[in-house]
DNA sequence: ATATTATTTTTGGTTGACCAAATTCAAATA
DNA sequence: TATTTGAATTTGGTCAACCAAAAATAATAT
């Protein structure tokens, strides 16, 4: 009852950093910044938002981060030459910067170790094998530890880093981490034997070059979690 | 020439929020912080690291949005409970952060679209249908103005919007921005009739429900680009 | 008139002090 | 002894002043 209350207010509650951030938006919209033009110091923007240039700064800081404005010291700062629909977009996103519902980061998760494992398979190279194998052994050794969902999470983590894709590395990286959260705080899982085969077939199957059979067995790998997530999204719509 | 200077540079200066963000990683690598550890104050820190708090509440800022801390308003900072290996992961993500070279952020997309658009045809709501004949109508419109590359990319937002998976959306959200920088730098890309026609027929895909058929059209729509890729990839290793 | 240099202004970056909320801990009470 | 209460401390959040680099302007020399 108090976590529904709680979990209400964080919705509700709007960072002045996330204020300014809608400011710089009305100002993108109404076309009174447009992109490629260079936006007032920060001292203006804060007097004319009425924040503090703290506020402004972080504002701007988020900004840069995604990609929006580009800040170059003891300069200024310049709105990226993107068209204005996908400004807006982009910090739209940037506010809403909600925390995912569980299916959907299972789903990319799903999407992404598939595609990964399939590149690694064609792409590795003797010093992947070489990493792949000693973090499969560390698996190995590490069963029956409390290290084991460390060392499994490592494992995927080789695999999508011999993918050669450093996209869907940094893409998993923010995603796996999310659903070990919540799988950890809603249910220990076990001990399963069937992991370790599924790992020593995809290793088979990486070996082989065989990339479609990688991607399968990863694809059968997930599914547990995928229908632990469906269920959950049945249950209830949190 | 000047820009692979600068390029370099970039990559070599390391700012004071990246130098302790890479303190903070040693911390947690050398065992002194274990996950779930509530780590010491910003002045401590600050007095530790030899950097001011400002800098510190950057990184910690920076920590906080990748997931690996959590900050809670007067009381600290918490080390996320994953384990370490994973938390070594993310933080070398974090400092690393370099822009991706252009094949793997457009394989990403490649990815990425063609599994929301098959989603969208699986999932689209009449709300959907009605931003989705929007954003085509006005692709239409503005094909023969300078706002053609806008309303082609919010038609594609559109698509990531009615999968219903937020994660797809965010995500492309992070690496389409990226993309048309790039292309818009290196390469005008002249208005293409195909363009017109592959829209019109992945709209009567997503009508008709059939996820497969859409998946194909955005795939074969989005060939060029990853041709473009490939080739730059061949061309020089920029 | 133009190009160059010196100076002033503006810029983002940094610092230290201050604030209110949360925590802690010891003293007082039952 | 166990519980409550209240002051003192620690915490992240905020603010105003200051710094050096960049930009803009004025002054100078060609």
């Amino acid at each position: 009852m108090a976590d529904t209350f709680t979990g209400l207010k964080e919705q509700i509650v709007e960072s002045p950093t996330d204020k300014v951030i809608s400011k710089v938006k009305e100002l993108i919209n109404s076309g009174v910044l447009k992109p490629g033009d260079k936006l007032p110091a920060e001292r203006k923007l804060a007097l004319e938002f009425g924040f503090g240039r703290t506020q402004v700064r972080e504002a701007l800081h988020k900004l840069e981060f995604y990609g929006i404005i580009k800040t170059l010291p003891q300069s200024g700062s310049v709105v990226n030459g993107l068209d204005i629909n996908t400004l807006d977009g982009l910090i739209s996103d940037v506010l809403n910067l909600q925390s995912y519902d569980f299916f959907s980061l299972v789903e990319t998760r799903v999407l992404l170790e598939t595609n990964a494992i399939r590149l690694c398979a064609e792409r590795w190279t003797d010093r992947d094998m070489r990493s792949l194998e000693k973090a499969h052994a560390n698996y190995l050794r590490d069963f029956d530890t409390s290290n084991r969902i460390g060392s499994d999470f490592a494992f995927h983590r080789t695999i999508a880093e011999s993918s050669h894709n450093p996209v869907f590395k940094a893409m998993l990286m923010i995603v796996i981490p999310d659903i070990m959260t919540i799988y950890q705080r809603d249910r220990i899982c076990a001990p399963n034997p069937d992991v370790m085969n599924e790992h020593q077939m995809m290793m088979d199957a990486i070996k082989n070059r065989d990339g479609e059979g990688a991607a399968r067995i990863m694809a059968q790998h997930l599914q547990g979690v995928l229908d632990f997530a469906k269920s959950k999204l049945e249950e209830n719509n949190n």
